[in-house]
DNA sequence: GTTCATTTTGCAACCGGTTGCAAAAAGGCT
DNA sequence: AGCCTTTTTGCAACCGGTTGCAAAATGAAC
């Protein structure tokens, strides 16, 4: 069916091995049987195949891309870079949803058997010992998005969320809300925990300020909107600190249904700054992740692990930063 | 580093050939040996190289998912209905963007130089040829989303988007518009182009109501925004149904810049019926595509494709179905 | 035209599996 | 036990490449 290495070479008239060589990086060819070698290539429409070079070099280009976030918007634009940022360095993403809750222990054989050079955990919510079992396996991998551990074995990119749960207390403080409260992800998330562990610290130093929370079942707009709508029953917070923004807009919609005004009666920040935070309908204040720094850094990280796999395990964290929209009260004016 | 058949075969005490087929599905080995041989395997943790068996199988179970639509947040639960559908077929998804508008003829060479097993076209701005060239190629394709051509030389699954636009445009005449206009996705998306022809066929035949249309740049928030900012500096029609909901949405958001109120003062009809078509701050009337359906219908065909290569192509269509929410006038009260 | 260092080339073995084939083992029957 | 059929097994070749090594070719220097 396709061309191959021998067709190629008796076509060129030269053996096997000058054929690959022309096609290997810094291999020994003369000039005059490289030209031979393309011609026929060229003629024949030839393409080594990658699969069959693997098998002596030991890399395959491939790296896994396993992520249980395909419910949150952000990750759509999570994969564009990502796959666009990979292909740019000639790897080739091989997308991995654990979103069904398959056993992750299966994802990690499923990736060894494709003998992947790598491995990039997208997710907020995967503990840091899903990564790890890669990293023991020998595969390198980048967990993009996760809890820094103060000694962790693995790569880490992404923010310190628990600065971030501070900064988003502080901002509510500001602003003198008397009553306020956090609406996490789910608990098991650690992204949740740690903004949860953030905002609570900043809280306790603040006793006059009273403060509750809650948690949403998961990341969605869904869950958020369910959660807010319990809030509603009972006595609700005059501000909240939602743990994403597919939540926050959730709990603006319940807010909207049950005929209460944001900011007017309740106020809002979220968390990441998505594509849909600034929709004029939305108009969300939020707290932005720099998504793009921390792919392009996760990027930037698995591609030199892959050259030196003993590689020192790093965590690279990007600062936030608070979005002012229209879902808190304004500044108190300055006395 | 990883284990290979021959370190099993001589823990096991036995050929290497023993060790391969008590892996391989149908192959003939007595009880015994294939005991012995996984007792063997799992005491070493050994699991068989995918890509290496592939070699001689000629099967990698790879199959490609292009798209360029990564802009458009349809696209994540697409990615998601994907991802989960190929994994439970043990089928493998090696993601392609070909969203940096890299040569489309080269992510076919990529696809083939990792044999991949086939192909998933998901777009609906992509043209026939595209896909085609992968057939030609002998690489079994589905093109989702894509355009039916009367004598298709490929799988299509997806909807009929003339007839998407027949529904959008008589909805409109139903709730009595005088003055009616088509916002498009890109003028060269065969989408666009489908949903424009068959919209103009509704309205030829209505020449009392005046129509007129435009284009945005591409399917996504903004460029829906900017259009439509356009329109109301001009004359804005009464009526607009946009290409695709994530235009409507970027509609919406310039008309409430505007100061002006849907549907009162403009009315507006989508496509697709997004997750966020829903959400309450939105509350969109859109035309759903089931697309739940054209996914599982898009793996179902491929891998039927998968074992019989000269299947002849088929077009798969799903009808579509107009949902009421809050972005058109009511109907007029029957007489 | 030699001689020697350097580059280019082909051979053959290998990567980790699969598979056709023939020999060996097992099982059935008289 | 002997014969025949069926199942199981190992050998060896192959899938499409890569690579160490030694031989062949080239080029430089004398």
């Amino acid at each position: 069916m396709s061309i191959t290495l021998k067709e190629v070479a008796e076509r060129a008239g030269v053996s096997r091995s000058a054929v690959s060589r022309t096609f290997t990086e810094g291999a020994s060819v003369s000039e005059r049987t490289r030209r031979k070698v393309e011609k026929a290539a060229r003629e024949l429409g030839y393409r080594p195949n990658a699969l069959a070079s693997s098998l002596t070099t030991g890399r395959t280009k491939l790296i896994g891309l396993i992520s249980n976030n395909f419910h949150n918007p952000i990750f759509l634009e999570v994969f564009d870079l990502f796959t666009r940022g990979l292909q740019e360095r000639g790897l080739r993403p091989l997308l991995v949803n654990l979103s069904g809750a398959p056993d992750p222990a299966e994802s990690l054989e499923l990736l060894r058997q494709y003998s992947v050079d790598g491995v990039i955990v997208a997710s907020s919510t995967l503990p840091p010992e899903f990564a790890l079992s890669f990293r023991k396996a020998g595969i390198p991998v980048v967990h993009s998005f996760g809890r820094m551990a103060s000694a962790s074995q693995v790569h880490v990119v992404g923010i310190d969320n628990i600065e971030c749960g501070r900064m988003a207390a502080r901002t509510l403080m500001q602003r003198g809300y008397g009553r306020v409260a956090f609406l996490g992800g789910p608990e098991a998330a650690t992204s949740t925990q740690d903004r949860f562990a953030g905002f609570l610290e900043v809280m306790e130093a603040n006793p006059q300020v009273r403060c509750h929370y809650s948690f949403a079942s998961q990341y969605s707009f869904d869950a958020g909107r369910v959660a807010m709508t319990k809030e509603l029953i009972t006595q609700p917070a005059e501000a909240y600190f939602c743990g994403d923004d597919v939540l926050s807009i959730g709990a603006l919609s319940a807010i909207a249904s049950a005929g209460l005004k944001v900011p007017g009666d309740i106020g809002l920040i979220g968390l990441n700054d998505m594509e849909m935070a600034r929709w004029e309908n939305i108009n969300l204040t939020t707290i932005r992740q720099p998504i793009r720094q921390i792919i392009d850094g996760s990027i930037e990280l698995i591609a030199s692990t892959l050259q030196e796999p003993d590689r020192f395990p790093e965590a690279r964290l990007f600062a936030c930063q608070v979005i002012e929209r229209g879902t808190l009260r304004p500044l108190p004016a300055k006395t």
